[in-house]
DNA sequence: TAGATTTGTGGGAGATTGTGGGTAATACTA
DNA sequence: TAGTATTACCCACAATCTCCCACAAATCTA
C-alpha cells in the first residue's frame, strides 16, 4: 500500500442522488493498485469526509480493534464515533461513490453543490469549499506547531 | 473472523412480533462469512442490545471462562449480567431476528418503534434512538479522552 | 486544428429491501 | 387432555436503491 500517492486538489459536484465522481487522477492511482472499494468516514476535523482506500481502512481497523478494550467506556464511545459514520463504497461503473446523508450533514455538504477533493498521500478528503476555507483561515500552522513537528523525523 | 467489518448506522423498526430486520449491509457481511446465527445480549452501556455473530460470541465466551475467577464477586456479577439475557437467534428467511421482551425492556426498546443499528467492526449494537442520543450527549469524548487515545498506536 | 478519447453528469428500469400479515406447528397452562 | 398462547415459516408488495446506459464537455493526440 506504500505506493498509493494521492496529491492535488480537485473540484467536483455532488448530484441529486448524493453521488460524487472521484477525480480521474485519483481513480488512476486506485486502479493501478487494483482497488475498487473505499471506506468513507467522518473526518477528525469537522467539515469534511475522509476517503480511505480499502487496504488503508483495513489497516486502521486492525490497529483500532487490536488496542480497544470494550469494557472501557471511552474506548467504546470512540469506536462508535469512528464506525457509525464509516461506510464501504464500491466505485460504480463511472467511478463514482455515493455519500451518506449523515456524512453530508456532518461535513456541511449539500446535494448538488461543489466539493473539494484533497489528496493526502494514501487517502483523500472531501471538503465543503466554505468549510475548507474557514478551516484554513482559522487554523494556520504556527511557529510552535512547527517546533513540535520538528521532534518527528519528518522531512 | 478478522474479516467481519460492520460499519455505519441504520434505522429499522421492531414489528408487532418483536422482529427486527438486520440491515442489508450487515446481512451481506454475515453471509460472506457464512454466518446465520447471532447471540444478542445486554449491552454494557444501558439502552442498547449487543448483537454478536456466533464466532465472535464463542470467542468472548472462551475468553471469559478462561479468565473469570468465580471466587471474585465482581467477576460473578459480570458473568451473570452477560449470560442471563444472552439469547441465540437464527436469522429468518427475511434476515430478521426476534428480540426477547426482557432485552427490549432493559434497552428501552418498544414494540413497533424505531431502533438504530450501529456497526462496531466485528459486532453490532441495537439502540433505542432516544437512549442513543442521551448517551451521546451525556458522554461526549473530551480533550483528555483524546490525549489518552493518542497514547494508543491508533491511526 | 480536427478528430478521438476520456471525463463529468444525468436519468430510467429492474432488482433488492423493509415490513406486514396469515397459517401451521409447537409449547405452555390450567 | 383441551384450550390458549407463542413461535416458525411462508407469501406479498410498495418504496428504495443499484446498476446500466446515454450524452455533453473537456482533454488529449496526431
Amino acid at each position: 500500500m506504500g505506493y498509493l500517492d494521492f496529491t492535488g486538489k480537485y473540484t467536483h459536484s455532488v448530484d441529486a442522488k448524493n453521488r460524487v465522481n472521484i477525480p480521474a487522477r485519483f481513480r488512476k492511482v486506485l486502479a493501478e493498485a487494483e482497488i475498487c472499494e473505499v471506506v468513507i468516514s467522518k473526518g477528525i476535523d469537522s467539515g469534511h469526509i475522509d476517503v480511505f482506500p480499502l487496504p488503508k481502512w483495513l489497516a486502521i481497523r486492525d490497529k483500532i480493534s487490536a488496542s480497544m478494550q470494550l469494557v472501557n467506556r471511552t474506548h467504546r464511545n470512540f469506536l462508535r464515533q469512528i464506525t457509525q459514520n464509516a461506510t464501504h463504497c464500491v466505485l460504480d461503473s463511472q467511478g463514482r461513490i455515493m455519500l451518506t446523508p449523515a456524512l453530508m450533514e456532518l461535513a456541511g455538504i449539500k446535494k448538488g453543490a461543489n466539493v473539494e477533493f484533497i489528496g493526502l498521500l494514501d487517502f483523500m478528503e472531501i471538503w465543503d469549499p466554505d468549510e475548507l476555507k474557514k478551516h484554513e483561515e482559522n487554523t494556520p500552522l504556527t511557529e510552535s506547531d512547527f517546533e513540535k513537528l520538528e521532534q518527528l523525523p519528518l522531512i
